[in-house]
RNA sequence: GCCUCUGUGGCGGAAUUGGUAGACGCGCUCGACUCAAAAUCGAGUUCCUUCGGGAGUGCCGGUUCGACUCCGGCCAGAGGUACCA
């Protein structure tokens, strides 16, 4: 808001909008848990939260406020489905999804943290659903290429998306099998370092490979090593301390190089299905996880890239090789630097038919069907005929029903006794409505066009739309730095594919803000006590109702779960929405947490005190006072780049100071100026005093629509500069000298100093340095 | 494990390119005003000190006339993460 206010004054359009990303979870669990309809529990929600918005004085564009769970938006994303179903960017596959058993939902792999449901917690299955895709894996290349123009974003998010993405390029090539697999005598690995194919020992499937499961239905001891490693987790931590674990088929694997060099195969813990091909050919030598499995198992390791040893010794240690070199006992090879040998056996493989250089991405498409009530309905019929068939657009919007109930788990729509009944738009035979729902991920995908631009006919007007994006300013959480964020990245990409935008990036700049943080307490049995619960008595803290002995927690994130919420409404009344304002933006960077206290609320209170009897006492005087005169400018200099670097709280300081300054003044013109100035300053973070001061100073208008103050370069410097005397680099003295003083005249004044002579003690400088308007070092 | 960020008074935090460390605010101390308190105003507030000074930006070392800032090596905390072949 302090941005939008600030680019106001200094001349731009600003679109500063507002709307709600009201489809989700939150509400169904409120509809369980407390009976309400999801769509009346969310509209309440929605009121509060605008009045809360609109107490504390945002300059937001209400006229273009939207919820996504009204048909008014989510039929315009049904539409832009639609468009995506015929260019061939959604398509629907049987798949094996990641089902939160809690939520009783398809979640997305990017939903996924640590096995576990994003939401719920709760370990994800396996299950093989028919499911709606995004082709985002379509854009891989390109979401990936266009990191590299977004300057204006953080390194960070920037640095997880490209790991998210994570394009690896190499060979994908076949080994052939001493005895056939169910039907198989292939198996296709993937691999980054053909180049290091002369030092394989070993082959490698994952536990849930199909050749694995082949060769479990005939031999039970492998189906138990199967379920083994299926069993271990699948955290960060878990991997870290989990053991290599092999079990050796007895299969083996001829080399592509010398078909009768064979390797063994082996069923791996540590090969993953979903990547790349669900195989690997282990080089222990220069991989870290295939020697400590070689290690465990006795495989031979071999040097195939020089590490300073070029010998066919056995390679030593326990710590893989995995730097630049040339390689060494690989035949053709030899000699060859790295980035050469892999393209050579690339070459050859191509050359002999037996593989072919790929590119492979971890990215996966993007599963957006949800077997929820509370989201956009996919506008889509199936039909036993003709399929799924896609509505026309005359029959949107496809609205929720609302007549649905919650008694039982999993999706009402699929329980409805009649929404689900609607003929086919092709052959007109009855057929079957879609039931799930969209990904809440694609309400937000696009909001930020609709809020550009919101003709009811359609979702967005091309020319409108393009006239304010993209987005000059993004700011959000750093939680989404990739599933928001990637998707509507995605989206954006996909309507310019369609001819529907000229933009691929949907937001210029992005600023990940902190949170705001608070206290924890506890009660002796353990619970959460709530900030108002509980009071400070010197170095102990007690609950308020009996005196009970609290134990002060760590400062986090305000959660309901901790109990440390503060409710803002109670707080904008007792201090008014500018003291909050100014309180939110005084002490911490936005980038970091906010930690909220009581006490620093009461002195951005007092000073918002202390400017209105500034602004009310100021009287017209004679006189200039230049040193107020260069407070004023150098302040509206240094404020208007605080806030364009989103650095208010160094603003709100050199606010501070000018405040000082003038207060100290003497009544003269200059401090008028200076006063009826400052009311402008403070104008983008305490709105509603200076607006009161503006009425009150006979200014027409808003001072909101009020142009900001131009500083004077020339009052920008001084005519008169404090020069550090420091001797050995420790500072001695400071002395006053005119700015621009010549080199020879600042270090005469710095020798003629008492306190220079006194330390130096009559000895002579061995050398002065003189740095001018700035320091004279003297060295000893 | 790896990657990223962070580490400065009692607290939140400032310090262009290496150039007076601690701006500004909170808190605290003392004083003025008051019968008293609140509010307000004024002074002080990194630590030690024999009042000359000395030490000091997580720790150890280096570069430099000069290091919060640059380099090397550690330690601690936060966040991210992919056993990615």
């Amino acid at each position: 808001d302090v941005l939008a206010r600030y680019k106001r004054m200094t001349g731009h359009e600003v679109l500063h909008p507002m709307g709600w990303d009201a489809f989700g979870m939150p509400a169904e669990n409120a509809a369980m848990e407390k009976k309400v309809h999801p769509g009346e529990w969310t509209r309440a929600n929605i009121a509060a939260m605008r009045d809360q918005l609109k107490r504390l004085g945002f300059a937001l564009d209400w006229s273009r406020e939207l919820a996504t769970c009204e048909p008014d938006y989510y039929g315009h994303e049904q539409a832009l489905f639609l468009d995506m179903y015929e260019a061939g960017l959604v398509y629907r596959k049987e798949s094996a999804v990641n089902w939160d058993p809690v939520d009783m939902t398809v979640l997305a792999n990017e939903q996924v943290i640590d096995g576990k449901g994003w939401r719920s917690g709760a370990p994800v299955e396996r299950r093989k659903l028919s499911q709606w895709f995004l082709k985002i894996t379509d854009f891989a290349d390109d979401l990936l290429n266009g990191l590299d123009d977004l300057k204006l974003w953080p390194d960070k998010v920037r640095l997880m998306q490209e790991n998210w993405i994570g394009k690896s390029v190499g060979l994908k090539f076949r080994f052939t099998l001493s005895q056939p697999v169910a039907g198989q005598s292939q198996l296709h690995v993937f691999t980054t370092r053909p180049d290091t194919i002369f030092g394989s020992s070993f082959v490698a499937v994952a536990a849930d490979h199909p050749l694995a499961t082949a060769l479990a239905e005939k031999r039970p001891e492998i189906g138990k090593f199967i379920a083994e490693c299926q069993a271990g987790g699948t955290s960060a931590a878990e991997i870290e301390g989990a053991e290599k674990l092999g079990f050796d088929t007895g299969i083996a694997c001829a080399h592509p190089f010398q078909p009768e060099w064979e390797l063994p195969l082996y069923i791996a813990n540590f090969v993953l299905m979903a990547y790349g091909t669900g195989a690997v050919f282990g080089v222990p030598a220069h991989d870290q996880r295939d020697l400590d499995f070689s290690r465990k198992y006795d495989l031979p390791v071999r040097r195939v890239v020089a590490d300073g040893d070029t010998t066919d010794a056995e390679f030593e240690g326990d710590e893989a090789f995995t730097g630049d070199g040339a390689l060494v006992n690989s035949r053709f090879l030899d000699g060859m630097a790295v980035e050469e040998a892999r393209a050579a056996v690339i070459a050859r493989a191509e050359k002999e038919g037996w593989g072919e250089g790929t590119t492979v991405w971890r990215l996966r498409d993007w599963g957006v069907s949800r077997q929820r009530y509370w989201g956009t309905p996919i506008p889509i019929i199936h039909c036993e005929d003709c399929g799924p068939v896609g509505l026309p657009k005359d029959q949107l919007p496809v609205v929720l029903p609302e007549d649905i109930d919650f008694e039982t788990p999993g999706n009402p729509l699929d329980r409805h006794p009649t929404w689900s009944k609607a003929d086919c738009p092709q052959c007109r035979k009855p057929a079957r409505r879609e039931t799930d729902t969209l990904d809440t991920f694609a309400d937000s995908s696009w909001y930020f066009i609709r809020f550009a631009s919101q003709p009811d006919d359609k979702p967005f007007d091309k020319a409108e739309a393009e006239a304010w994006l993209p987005v000059g300013q993004y700011i959000g959480g750093v939680e989404h730095a990739i599933l928001h964020l990637l998707y509507a990245r995605f989206w954006t990409r996909a309507l310019n594919r369609m001819g529907q935008l000229d933009i691929k990036e949907p937001f210029a700049g992005l600023f990940t803000q902190g949170m705001v943080t608070h206290g924890t307490y506890q009660a002796g049995d353990g619970s959460w006590l709530s900030p108002e619960e509980v009071q400070r008595n010197g170095e102990d803290w007690t609950m308020i109702e009996d005196g009970a002995p609290v134990t002060p927690g760590r400062v986090e994130k305000m959660s309901k779960s901790r109990k440390n919420t503060v409710d803002p409404g109670p707080i904008a009344n007792q201090y008014g929405a500018d003291a909050v304002r100014w309180f939110m933006l005084s002490d911490s960077p936005p980038e970091r947490d906010l930690p909220w206290s009581e006490a620093g609320i009461e002195g951005s209170w007092r000073f918002i005190q202390r400017l209105w009897r500034l602004i009310d006492t100021n009287e017209t005087a004679e006189g200039e006072d230049k040193a107020l005169d260069r407070k004023l400018h150098q302040t509206i200099a240094g404020v208007g780049e605080d806030i364009e670097a989103l650095s208010f709280n160094k603003a709100v300081a050199k606010i501070h100071e000018l405040a000082n300054a003038i207060e100290k003044a003497d009544a003269s013109e200059s401090r008028n100026t200076a006063i009826r100035t400052l009311v402008r300053l403070v104008a983008p973070m305490a709105p509603h005093l200076a607006e009161e001061a503006w009425a009150q100073m006979d200014e027409d208008g808003l001072v909101a629509d009020a142009a900001w103050p131009e500083a004077d370069p020339a009052l920008l410097v001084e005519d008169e500069v404090t020069i550090a005397i420091q001797i050995n680099g420790k500072l001695r003295d400071t002395i006053t000298a005119a700015k621009g003083i010549s080199k020879a005249d600042l270090e005469a004044a710095a020798l003629a100093s008492d306190k220079v002579a006194r330390q130096l003690d009559g000895a002579e400088p061995k050398k002065v340095i003189v740095v001018p308007d700035r320091l004279v070092n003297i060295v000893a």
